[in-house]
DNA sequence: TGTACATCAGTGAACGCGCGTTCACTGATGTAC
DNA sequence: TGTACATCAGTGAACGCGCGTTCACTGATGTAC
């Protein structure tokens, strides 16, 4: 909504249901993205055609290339717009960890990242589907944001009293165990076929257990035997 | 080779070279099997076609249905051997973790799967790939395997001297972990495209330590707080 | 051992279908004057 | 504001292709006597 008071206004229709082109081709372009998302939910990536896509988004398969140049265009895409979400998600969590310099209780964090995962189901179901799934382009996409994503939790780790003088490799090494652990968390929340929520508290019990094991640990291991 | 010597044998060509038909169709079957896994190392397996296999397997798309009825069918066969070789794999880990008494050293159960993992490359590389993957029969046989496993290796860690007075929750949970880790070291392995064994010794080094943590982790949390 | 018949892994033609991509097009939206 | 032209998201026909599956078949292997 641009709409800039200055004399002239959209020329078209009675006064607020117009929509300019840009608009509707972004709304197309958005249903392309999410009828993918949507046949991602039980199927690879890569064993879904462009046809059904365009099915999905409501238009006819030559239209698609106005949008894409490919179904790997678009699937790069996903990964992006995914990865948005994660690192919004996460950086959340990593700035309640931080606040609390208590190692115990990441619990709080794991219920912001858990919360976004119900809000945005499909983005990491796409996210934990593909992370070695059958494309390399999206594979290595996924990696990398995963990977930059454990070296900023690094960073906040190596503020935490117990940790100060631990060496940045192994500060790393700690970091990559906490996003693995809240990563195992999200697929095992995705891939049952539950909703009574019975099972996700169980996930949620066993995982934080697990990061309270790892705190733990590092607070023990804390002087390098290096 | 079911050779009873019992007066008849074999009327077949001259002494050596003959083969029955069951033999030479088993051999058919295992090119199947092993087509498949050729072409599930760079794509997902629900993007396979039958008549690829087929192809891979030098065997016109009609013969496939001899052997199998779908290709969902040879999928949970697929699961069923890799899971074969995954099991003896961590089973032999098991046994030298129970051992050694001491904790910090996980070493060389990690080794040992990573000598595994390059022997049967194919094997794991369909498990860390299809464990999400598209579809839903497959990824159930291998989480039920997974679990399966983890139930196995928590009856082990019970018997560590430290863990004793654990409760049977906690300890499954602490070898969930473990096995979230060794797989993570293994996909990470599998998912690169290395070769120089420079990253390899990098994924070693780093999953030792992380068992450590762990390990140290479990250690200090001993005294059950319920 | 020799003959007559049964089994069955693999063949090859054929089918209808959905695929990705090309192309020339339409008609509403946007712009210049 | 009104007119003439440009842009471009979406259309629809058409293409050649690989797909899964059916069917009747072939010919080597296996079995009964």
């Amino acid at each position: 909504m641009t709409r800039s008071r200055h004399g002239s206004r959209p020329r078209t229709r009675g006064d607020g249901e117009s929509e300019s082109r840009a608009e509707r081709k972004n709304r197309t372009r958005q249903a392309l993205l999410d009828a993918t998302m949507g046949l991602v939910a039980d199927r690879s990536f890569g064993s879904i055609s462009l046809r059904e896509v365009a099915r999905g988004a409501g238009i006819v398969p030559t239209a698609f290339y106005r949008h894409f140049a490919s179904m790997e265009d678009l699937g790069v895409t996903l990964v992006e717009d995914s990865m948005r979400v994660l690192r919004r998600t996460l950086r959340e969590g990593r700035r309640d960890l931080a606040a609390r310099q208590a190692l115990p209780t990441a619990q709080n964090s794991l219920d912001i990242l858990l919360r976004h995962v119900r809000d945005n189901e499909a983005q990491f179901r796409f996210l934990v589907r593909e992370q070695h799934g059958g494309i390399a382009e999206i594979r290595r996409a996924i990696d990398t944001e995963l990977r930059l994503f454990s070296k900023e939790l690094a960073i906040d780790l190596s503020r935490l009293p117990d940790l100060v003088q631990w060496s940045p490799e192994d500060l790393e090494i700690a970091a990559e165990l906490i996003v693995t652990i809240m990563l195992t968390a999200v697929a095992d929340l995705l891939d049952g076929e539950y909703r009574g929520s019975g099972v996700e508290r169980e996930i949620v019990e066993r995982t934080e257990k697990q990061l309270v094991m790892v705190f733990l640990g590092m607070g023990r291991w804390s002087p390098p035997e290096r």
